[in-house]
DNA sequence: CTTGACAGCTAATTCAAATTAGCCTATAAT
DNA sequence: ATTATAGGCTAATTTGAATTAGCTGTCAAG
């Protein structure tokens, strides 16, 4: 029973790595340490497997975006929270979609599947859209909406503010995937993009501040 | 003759769309208006097409990396140009930028073809990556430099700066690959960007006064 | 202790798609 | 005028990977 589970979890990574066409089912047996015909045993094709995984991203995806209250009218309750965010809360902020995204494995291996796998179904180009373009956008501008309604920050378009905040994590987050050796330098970017984020759209008399001298905030 | 360049071409267009392993030689003869054996007049392969398309693609770069001067010490002579640059200007030079990507079209669908064949050999993931990464960064990077010491826009973190003014640009492009349909939207969102940057970076004296005054009013 | 269903194996089988063989015509060069 | 070449065609052939057949051992339920 767990190699069903094994079969799922060897075949995306070979998808991610090579794509599904250029993965032969007998590969993924060897993976699992079975012989080919065997898998049939549970799958009834090598389709059947694709399907699978996206079924089970699916289930995935519904169960956090849950648990991170994507869609929640009790984001708006935490709307306290953000009238005290600091610039460094805003960096952990970043660095941990960032890392969320680059190293929960699940997410990372199907991100990757996606972005090669776009074009086997009008369906995954979509999936990959509201994923990691229309979501977080949707997300993050809706929590900008109220860090500049608590003042926090200062934006005429809050729309153009929050993708000056995602767009640049996004295409780090597709540097890594392709180059994961460029990980250490892409998190160093993350801090620095994110440090001049928010001097640039933090309020005035909190930010620019704040920016000179930082040393106040340790003497307070 | 022709029927040598029109295979190339007509294969291009399938790869971007369906991927090497999704298109069948027979696939590509029909648009030709061949049958798949004469084809074989013409390249030894399967492969041997998908190689000369990255081989053209390799000399139209390296044509237009010229043209361009993205290697030039000549730039540096432009610098004076920069001293003038005004908002419009930087619109027109992020839009430029963006609609070459996007409507050139031999580049979009070699971007596309690359996006999803970046595993065929690694060779693929590095060239995208020095085209629509690393060298857009490098090559605007200079010109932003060059505006610094103009005095036109003013950074901390020139690296970072062009960074946000970049990174939208690339995610608009990703969009619009996958989804042509947004290309308006995007384009509209491209201005409000480069606007906004240009609020944010250019010089005090400049803008950033401007911008004082209004966001004041507007938050009283 | 026997039955059946589960999960594995080896040895076919199938099938689609790439490639080759071999023939034909037009045109251009000798 | 003859011949060679380029470029097209139809009809095989090859190939390689997915899938099926059909056998076997294990183990839990009756």
């Amino acid at each position: 029973m767990d190699t069903k589970h094994r079969i799922l979890d060897e075949a995306l990574t070979l998808f991610s790595e090579k794509g599904y066409a250029n993965v032969f089912v007998a590969d993924i047996a060897e993976r699992v340490g079975i012989k080919a015909p065997s898998l049939y045993k549970h799958y009834k094709s090598k389709q059947a497997i694709f399907d699978a995984i996206i079924e089970e991203m699916n289930r995935r995806f519904l169960e956090e975006a849950g648990a991170l209250q994507i869609n929640g009218a009790d984001a708006v309750v935490d709307a306290e929270i953000y009238k005290h965010i600091s610039e460094e809360q805003l960096i952990t902020l970043g660095n941990n979609l960032f890392l969320y995204f680059l190293h929960d494995d699940y997410t990372r291996r199907f991100r990757k599947m996606l972005t090669i796998e776009q074009f086997h179904a009008k369906k995954l180009a979509d999936v990959y859209m509201k994923q990691y373009v229309d979501d977080p956008l949707s997300y993050q501008g809706m929590l900008f909406g109220l860090m500049v309604s608590a003042g926090v920050l200062q934006a005429e378009n809050v729309e153009i503010m929050t993708l000056h905040f995602y767009a640049p994590i996004y295409m780090l987050l597709t540097i890594c995937d392709r180059e994961p050796e460029r990980e250490a330098e892409a998190l160093k970017t993350m801090e620095a993009h994110i440090r001049q984020f928010n001097r640039l759209y933090a309020r005035d008399e909190k930010v620019i501040q704040d920016n000179k001298k930082k040393s106040r905030r340790k003497v307070k």
